[in-house]
DNA sequence: AGGAAAAACTTGACTGGTTCAAGTAAAGGG
DNA sequence: CCCTTTACTTGAACCAGTCAAGTTTTTCCT
């Protein structure tokens, strides 16, 4: 993804192309499943006036239009990815919380013939996986 | 599950039996998936005098012995229930954010086997189903 | 039963991610 | 280049959840 290919993207959601957007955009990409603090103090990097509500105002946005995925695993604040649209998942460590890309062996659309679903409308099965990173696990070992 | 297995249910789990634990465990019992704030409430209809903080502790005293289930979808705020160790998972509505259970069809451990955890020692996959309840998906074909 | 130690609960203050509201600035179509 | 719409800034507020200190209750042991 190239950095003017953004502004592509942002007009073909009928999102304005802003410079806090930008700023927004590539901190996702420099830093996925990044939170939104993070996410401002990146862009505070490259535009330093930028505020922590219009980070917020981005951040849903770009959700709402499908440019940016947010995740929300249990215990953890917001975080925010580009990976969009590839139906992958995620490993979250129970011990320090940091999340990794997963690409679920089942296929295309995993889980998705859950056996009743009580008349619901089911249009995402969302996985998360839960354990230990490599990190925690050793130090889990070793102590 | 009877009232008096409660007690036994918490002895079993090293947990002192207090008044306040058994009222927030018929509380659970009585709202699958209620909120923190629900179980709050229903506690004290029964026993006035619990302070919030109690449920709070309670509730995570039972979470961490495994004989409550915490869940949080993303945009919700923390439930609980008590069916555990059944492996089932859960829909949420995006509208309404109602929570129904759902027993996987893929089998005992559903989707347990990622095909790269990039070295997470995983214990659980948790599937959460996202759609529309019935109430939901027919208010929106109607309006 | 009685008394001590440990665990649980009450009270009240506080935190921090997120949202609300009003006013200002910038984007992009005409 | 101007006007309308959308986006951003500022600053306050919200609220689920947590922290800390002190009191009460449970349970174990004699």
């Amino acid at each position: 993804m190239e950095d003017h290919d953004f502004e592509h993207l942002l007009r073909s959601a009928d999102l304005r192309v802003t410079r806090p957007r930008l700023a927004v955009l590539r901190a996702v990409r420099r830093q996925p499943h990044a939170d939104t603090g993070s996410v401002l103090a990146a862009v505070r990097t490259e535009e330093p006036t930028v505020s922590h509500q219009a980070v917020y105002d981005v951040l849903g946005a770009l959700t709402d239009s499908g440019l940016v995925r947010r995740i929300q695993p249990a215990g953890s604040v917001a975080r925010y990815e580009l990976r969009v649209g590839d139906n992958h998942h995620h490993a979250v460590c129970r011990s320090c919380g940091v999340v990794a890309d997963v690409d679920c062996a089942v296929g295309v659309r995993p889980c998705l013939d859950a056996s009743d679903t009580h008349g619901f409308v089911i249009d995402e099965a969302e996985v998360t996986y839960w354990g230990l990173c490599p990190a925690c696990s050793t130090r889990a070992v070793t102590t």
